[in-house]
DNA sequence: ACATTGATTGACGTTTACGTCAACGTCAGT
DNA sequence: ACTGACGTTGACGTAAACGTCAATCAATGT
């Protein structure tokens, strides 16, 4: 497989002003990706892509039928892996992650908002203190596989050639 | 495969409330606890608790059909909730938990040990970053919130009394 | 013209972690 | 003997988060 040339956006929507491509003229327009160059770049599968869509998570643009990705979905898939391994459900990542990204100018939408950021918050705090005790105790087993491995085997392995 | 989906139980834990009570001879020997009262101090189903067992997570003496739960049991569901807190499975949890207290001897059954850790400190580590940079970033979230509070509302609410 | 490549939309399957009955046993109190 | 309250073992149901086809379509290489 080559390069090849233009690619000549069929349903143009409107995005003058953008230099050098991609590579194939496949939907990438200027730092437009397509579902799998996304897939690969985060080391996931089309498949989860879509159905972070499905919900709610990633609105991309459409060149025609395909998805086009630009750099607001890339940051908000970041984010989204970044809270699916804190262990966070992805209704709740949707939570946090629509906040980074909407004007919220009412009253009663800023303390909801603190609301859940509080919420996140103390979860976190949670979580950082289970880790950093986990961590300790990781340690300590640690420590003493290493010792037991140090000191001469005496038990079940082969007998030490002296 | 990483780790990481639910999200986390709110929390519930270390209750050493044990003087002598009786409210039935039921099963409860001396620091012997009932499914149901195991379950009450960590705020849990029991339905949870036989899970866990069969997922060889507990394993409780009997006294005739029913279970009892020694203090090495509480230690291993304490370890246990605290991993799902972590968002690991169970499956993973077993892995570490059952570490604590096993013995291991050999030299292959160590280095085994010593990989198992390994993992999970990197995974935690991991995690502990994505911690610190989400409790950052919702710092600033909050921050943003309050100074638009603290702001005389001049967008959709009730217009300021000048 | 035709096959190939990659994307799209269903739709059903799967794993994990339990929830929710159902049916039954059993010990304590009345 | 009867009634609860609690416990036990199935067995089936469910929500989340995708995996795995299948059918289809569109732009491209040859």
């Amino acid at each position: 497989m080559a390069a090849a040339r233009r690619p000549a956006p069929p349903v143009a929507g409107s995005d003058p002003g953008e230099t050098g491509r991609s590579r194939a003229g496949r939907a990438s327009l200027a730092s437009g990706l397509t579902i799998t160059e996304l897939a690969q770049e985060f080391d996931i599968t089309p498949r989860a892509i879509r159905f972070y869509e499905d919900k709610g998570l990633l609105t991309p643009q459409r060149a025609g039928r395909n998805r086009v990705y630009a750099q607001r979905d890339r940051t908000r898939l970041k984010l989204t892996l970044r809270g699916k391994r804190l262990g966070l459900s992805l209704q709740e990542i949707k939570q946090l992650v629509d906040m980074y990204d909407s004007p919220a100018d009412t009253v009663p939408q800023l303390q909801a908002f603190l609301q859940v950021l509080s919420v996140h918050r103390t979860l976190l705090e949670q979580q950082r203190e289970d880790i950093a005790i986990t961590l300790t105790e990781i340690a300590q087993h640690e420590a003493r596989c290493r010792q037991l491995l140090a000191a001469p085997a005496r038990r079940k392995p082969a007998r030490a050639a002296s």
